[in-house]
DNA sequence: ACAGGATCCTGGGGGC
DNA sequence: TGCCCCCAGGATCCTG
């Protein structure tokens, strides 16, 4: 579930409620998550402080006074929220960090596809994101690498913005909607874009997830931030998830089909499907939206 | 090597 | 109301 923004959201959100605090105590469940909690992790992190958290492409570090890191991902439905410790405990809870003074680091995840490992020390986290072959985050990417990337491909572009190893943090919603600020049909295959289209396809990756953080992410059914507090962003999207619906620009329903396996949306007018637009005219500038017409 | 599909889970929503 | 089927924001493994 959670994407880039999302996981941005919970990592700034946390950040002032976690650090400088003191893990008391770990509890945790009986279920086993994706990539099992081992028992034995919890003594070590006992007494140790928060002493940083970053985001890396949808993993979470954070960062204890010991040296030692906790990666956290969130999957589909993950959660991660620091809550007072009376507040009850909601279903699929599966780890508890019970924090100096009051208040609990919580780990939920319903669908269990999500995972919490305890690393030794910084290393043995960065080896672990070069073992998956993390790619750069989609900020700032290099033009050059980007365009590599995309046009020596013969994947659909929907597969190659899901691909974590090409870029890290992109997921289905905003695959969906970088493909549509750009005016890029979302089974083009990568190694029919011009210089120019990836570059747009590039620009509009960063721009639509910078709004989205600006948003605290989309809450489409259970993401919640770091504080539990909901996003905004799914209130903005141009083609995710609206199906008939007209597109904000050209009016035309938007359409639905099956991309690598991940229900892909986009408008048939605005996203070309060759190099030239349907419409025969300019595709819409990435940065710019259409005043929705009433 | 590459691309695409199946799979791990649970809960919610729509259709009947 | 209840049941069944389908769907879901992700990563990984298997197959052709």
């Amino acid at each position: 579930m959670p994407e880039l923004p999302e996981v941005e959201t919970v990592v700034r959100d946390l950040l002032p409620l976690i650090v400088g605090r003191t893990i008391r105590k770990v509890r945790h469940g009986k279920k086993r998550l994706r990539k099992p909690w081992q028992p034995r992790w919890s003594r070590p992190l006992t007494g140790a402080t928060v002493t940083g958290m970053r985001r890396r492409g949808k993993w979470i570090v954070m960062e204890l006074s010991t040296a030692s890191r906790l990666v956290v991902h969130l999957g589909m439905t993950g959660q991660f929220t620091a809550i007072p410790a009376a507040e009850p405990l909601s279903d699929h809870t599966h780890i508890v960090f019970e924090l100096d003074g009051d208040g609990e680091l919580r780990f939920r995840d319903p669908r269990r596809f999500g995972s919490i490992v305890l690393y030794p020390d910084e290393s043995a986290v960065e080896e672990f994101f070069e073992g998956i072959s993390l790619g750069p985050e989609p900020f700032d990417l290099d033009a050059a690498y980007f365009r590599e990337e995309v046009q020596r491909s013969n994947r659909t572009l929907k597969a190659i913005l899901l691909d974590q190893r090409v870029v890290a943090g992109v997921g289905n919603i905003y695959a969906d909607e970088s493909c549509g600020r750009s005016g890029l049909h979302p089974s083009r295959r990568g190694c029919t874009l011009t210089d120019i289209e990836a570059d747009r396809l590039r620009e509009a990756i960063a721009a639509v997830l910078t709004a989205a953080i600006v948003r605290r992410g989309s809450t489409i059914r259970d993401y919640v931030g770091g504080s539990g507090l909901r996003g905004g962003f799914q209130n903005e999207f141009r083609v995710y998830g609206r199906t008939g619906e007209p597109c904000d620009v050209c009016r035309a329903p938007i359409e639905c089909i099956r991309l690598s396996g991940r229900a892909s949306h986009f408008c048939p007018d605005c996203q070309t499907i060759g190099s030239r637009s349907r419409r025969g005219g300019k595709s819409p500038a990435v940065s710019t939206r259409a005043a929705p017409v009433s």
